[in-house]
DNA sequence: GTCTATAGAACGATAGAC
DNA sequence: GTCTATCGTTCTATAGAC
């Protein structure tokens, strides 16, 4: 049993993690300067000025929310589109892993997409350039295929770029109180993502 | 020649027409709540105060932007969904002309998307309805491609939220200096949407 | 139609006691 | 680690002259 937190985070249950989760959320529904630091003391349950004990700004609060949500799905995943290993089966593990755990993060995720301006420049440069690393390996992945004449895929760039709107959109649109699971949904994007975006018959090679 | 302008509109040129550009493109830039009535102002070259001669708060400027651009698109469209003639093809010449309008209007379209919620409540639902009516046309539309044989689609509904997250995302990447133009790029999601996500074959019927 | 001037509230952040 | 109190700024919006 290894403990989930990398170093330096504090253990779950602190004070920041606590203001971390509520402006997370508060942040999701207001947008980052809707919501000021009142509304986020009031939600935790402190006087404003307690909340420069846990971080320097307001901007800090943001970067620990952002943090590398998304970065510690692509560093985990990059794997499945490795161009010596990637096959159409890959493919679809990785689009279901990447629907469960985009929703599963839903909240980080949205607010590190709508205020990615309103970040450090350094820490917004960071962000992007693991995003285009992702979406990189998807262009390489599906040239892979086309060259191997397993993804008929007419544009690898066009598609890759079309695949993850769809797949990032779900977010946008998913709600628990319907009748799919979001695995279900995560499955059925998989095969609508593989087989159908970029043409890979599911019962092809590799 | 007919005045492409809806009656009640001022002449272009007008001063509320250069405010609702300029702030359209700020808005845009750096969001509804991160641009004040002195940024605006500014870049229109007058003082903050000359603005309230035009419009009667920020929020009405906000309303002026969005206004109708996404339900203009939609009334004038949704005959193509009409479900005694749709066909694979009319789908193909709607999202084609969704890529293109879209991206046309990207940046009444970005505020839209992203300043929903700034919006007065009574605005903000029946931008809300008009979109659901659009979403409801595609999978009706695509139900009946279902039954009649023409779409082998597994879940009408996904497959229209997938479909239309797909061509909607192409705003946030496409960029007007790449190599190809975004009617090639409607085209090509065109075919990726009818044959890929939905499973239309090219050369069937209707 | 645009200006100067400013009201009144909310903002991020700090000082210093406990 | 949290409090009270508040500083200095910025915000939307208005009053009234020209």
């Amino acid at each position: 049993m290894i403990d989930p937190e990398p170093a330096g985070a504090s253990e779950a249950g602190g004070r920041r993690e606590e203001i971390v989760e509520i402006a997370s959320r508060l942040f999701a529904e207001r947008s980052y300067r809707g919501v000021g630091m009142r509304a986020i003391a009031s939600a935790v349950g402190v006087q404003p000025a307690s909340i420069y004990h846990h971080f320097s700004s307001k901007a800090d609060i943001l970067d620990a929310i952002i943090a590398d949500v998304t970065e510690r799905f692509i560093a985990a995943h990059l794997y499945l589109l490795d161009p010596k290993f990637v096959t159409a089966s890959s493919m679809r593990q990785l689009v279901t892993e990447h629907v469960v755990y985009f929703w599963q993060h839903r909240i980080a995720e949205a607010v590190g997409l709508r205020e990615l301006k309103e970040l450090s420049v350094a820490r917004a440069e960071h962000v992007r350039r693991s995003r285009r690393s992702y979406q990189d390996a998807w262009i390489c992945a599906i040239q892979v295929g086309v060259s191997g004449g397993w993804l008929p895929a007419q544009n690898p760039r066009i598609a890759a770029l079309a695949l993850l709107s769809m797949i990032n959109g779900v977010n946008a649109w998913y709600r628990e109180a319907g009748p799919l699971s979001i695995a279900e949904v995560a499955e059925m994007h998989a095969e609508m993502a593989v087989t159908g975006v970029l043409g890979g018959c599911p019962e092809a090679p590799p």
